[in-house]
DNA sequence: GACCGAAAGTGACGCCCCGTCAACTTTCAT
DNA sequence: ATGAAAGTTGACGGGGCGTCACTTTCGGTC
């Protein structure tokens, strides 16, 4: 149904066009799950679909270009859950509590992603890449973290600090679960009352 | 004088040899700075030594060897002041602050280690790659987090999370401030105000 | 339905990097 | 002085890179 509806609507042009995009990045994901990013080549990606390797390069510059498509395809998945969980929060003790929840559940439940997104060389370094759709992500927490601080439920505090205080734990404590088999729940109240305990204590911010 | 007494101490083999080791990973240093880690291949680091490409793998495996070699390097050099750091304190308090001070103060007079240390890809991805040195360090951070809980000055619980919050804050946090130039002084009482706010609060450690 | 121009796919090509290895040079103990 | 061991060298086969001339596919026009 859906594909006839596509075919009609985009023609067969399009079609193809966002389908081999598509196969591009499910083989990327295979791949760089498999081989681990920094030893796929471009060429262990195509061989991974039934297109010509030139073909590639009509829809990504590079591999790294592949891997910011997947780092978006992710994001586009959690930002969501993640807003909902901000705006059902009733107070700030909610904000913090249901964003890391959410955000370990995610790992949790997607070790594979969270480990792609990480790790370059499987056990020894890890990396995040800063994509639009990340980047999009991290604004939106920023906007309404100064929402609390107007409303007087955050000191007057460096946001970007504390966005940054926020991630950094969320990424660095996510990465000590999947190691350790921590469950969320613990792993979120740790996080939460990091926070919570520490927030009342922060520098006002200067002029 | 000293390059006589290595001579003799150590005859010429051993000498060139750590000459030679030496000379490639300064090189890496100058190539990883102006190309970025990705883009920099085996061949550039040895072409900006006067050796042959052979040569280089008779020292190290890969580009990621070498890279590790450059981390341990740096770590060698925070570690001791670290730690130095540490036992000067008198108090939690004084724990903390004193290593977040250090470390921000560190990163601000040496942004081209630790820009080499987080980035790929210049202003896009960030890396920090787990080498035995770093590792040292990190364990030798733990090591006094438990002593701190067992003496009652933290409450009870989970070192290796609270540690990976540190480490995650200090990282990000320290990005913060070179993206925006902020004082080490401000950055390092932010980092200080959140823990030991944060710290009271946390959870007991389970059985 | 035949025709044509545009869009997309193909894979061979030239370039460079990889890690190895046989030949060569240097060191050092005798 | 000499020979064996340690270390250096760069050429080599294998492969990935990004490109480009050529082919195939699509869809609008008559």
């Amino acid at each position: 149904m859906s594909v006839d509806l596509d075919a009609k609507t985009r023609g067969k042009r399009e079609e193809t066009k966002a389908s081999n995009r598509q196969a591009i990045i499910d083989a990327a994901r295979r791949v760089f799950a498999e081989l681990g990013y920094g030893a796929t080549t471009v060429r262990d990606i195509i061989r991974a679909t039934d297109l010509a390797s030139g073909t590639f390069y009509n829809y990504f510059k590079s591999k790294e270009e592949v891997f910011q498509a997947l780092q978006d395809e992710t994001a586009l998945r959690v930002r969501p859950r993640l807003r909902a969980e901000r705006i059902r929060a009733r107070n700030f003790e909610e904000f913090i509590s249901g964003s890391f929840r959410t955000f370990f559940d995610f790992v949790k439940n997607d070790r594979t992603t969270f480990a792609t997104m990480r790790s370059n060389h499987p056990e020894m370094s890890r990396v995040r890449i800063d994509t639009p759709e990340v980047i999009a992500g991290f604004d939106e927490l920023r906007a309404d973290l100064e929402v609390a601080i107007e409303n007087g439920v955050v000191p007057d505090t460096d946001p970007n600090l504390l966005m940054a205080s926020i991630v950094g734990v969320a990424f660095e404590v996510a990465h000590e679960m999947l190691t350790r088999d921590l469950a969320v729940e613990d792993t979120a109240k740790f996080a939460t009352a990091l926070f919570l305990g520490g927030v009342q204590a922060l520098p006002k911010r200067k002029a």
